[in-house]
DNA sequence: CGCGAGCTTGAATGACTATTCAACAAGAGG
DNA sequence: CCTCTTGTTGAATAGTCATTCAAGCTCGCG
């Protein structure tokens, strides 16, 4: 049985759960061969090492959000319309009971030591968001008001990512961002 | 040679350091040992275990974050300006080039997963911050406004935890933070 | 049908992990 | 001066870590 070739997506997904979960250094290579269902040489020979697959495990994470982001702020009928269902779908992910923030987040904040190469990734991906929002905002507000809100938004977001651990805190960050966002339209 | 009974304290103050920069999962017990001074035995017979010498540094920690919050408060002639002030204290710490967000922060992101103690003493303590500027918020305003307030509050707090990562991000904080908490006597 | 490229396999590798403990040292109390 | 308590020491333990690689399998091509 030697050519059952994987589904490298699958896999990544897998990866993404177990990563996003423990975070990096918590994760053995052993829970990825559990998870993943590969065998080490096959990992190795796919991904390189295990900073390897983190990476593109994270890449994935964060080409997903990015899209998703993108989608909602397309789809709705104003840019404040979306991002207030995106900020509603985040609080929603706070009430899981496995609930486990946002992976670039914990990633930024867990190898931030020493120039790791993954932080800077995670880094790269959420100055990516946050550009990505200013962009959008800059189609209804001036340009320093919407930089300026962008920001407001990624500290807001940033906050809700480790506010959210806490138990029956939906009904707080709502109202804890109706008061730090009130030029949002919220209803 | 074998009385010469370590200083507690400075020994704390050297695994927060360590603990607070790497993480848990990354810092070995070899690491605790170099950094402190201290042989392997003496650490287990005074602390237990790598857990055990994690609670008491994270416990530290809170103590002196929440006196410090306390000192604050309690010297500025408003609660207000003491916030403004603690709020500008952390931005300048983001300038570092070592920064490393807030102890309690990385160990609640962490250490999540599956009812972790450690995970639960950072949130204790964070809610217990939480508890802090509400209680002083109680005497400038409403019961219900100073709730709400002190979530935005540490919603912004979390946020710049995060997004003090980001270089030269020191004027981008400060101008999203009067953004989201137009409340605060900023000068 | 047979060859070889390409992928899989899983046991083996050596380094590092948290933790233990028997031997030992030095002060306090008698 | 002896002993007991308290704390130190650091080599040893058993386990886990990320990673490698020789051997084997299967498919596509000639």
């Amino acid at each position: 049985m030697a050519r059952p070739q994987f589904d490298r997506d699958e896999v990544l997904d897998k990866a993404i759960e177990l990563y996003w979960q423990h975070g990096y250094s918590a994760s053995s290579m052993q829970q990825v061969v559990n998870t993943t269902g590969l065998k080490p040489g096959s990992i190795y020979l796919a991904f390189g090492s295990k900073e390897g697959l983190f990476r593109e495990a994270l890449e994935r994470y964060a080409q997903k959000s990015l899209a998703k982001i993108r989608e909602s702020l397309e789809a709705a009928p104003s840019v404040g319309e979306g991002i207030c269902a995106l900020l509603e779908t985040n609080i929603q992910e706070s009430t899981r009971q496995d609930y486990c923030s946002c992976f670039l987040v914990k990633t930024r904040l867990e190898l931030a030591a020493e120039g790791n190469e993954l932080h800077k990734v995670a880094s790269a991906k959420l100055d990516e968001i946050e550009a990505l929002f200013q962009r959008y905002l800059d189609n209804e507000y001036g340009k320093s008001v919407s930089r300026q809100r962008a920001v407001s938004l990624m500290l807001h977001i940033f906050g809700m990512r480790v506010y959210g651990y806490r138990r029956d805190s939906a009904d707080y960050i709502r109202q804890g961002l109706r008061e730090g966002l009130p030029w949002l339209p919220w209803e």
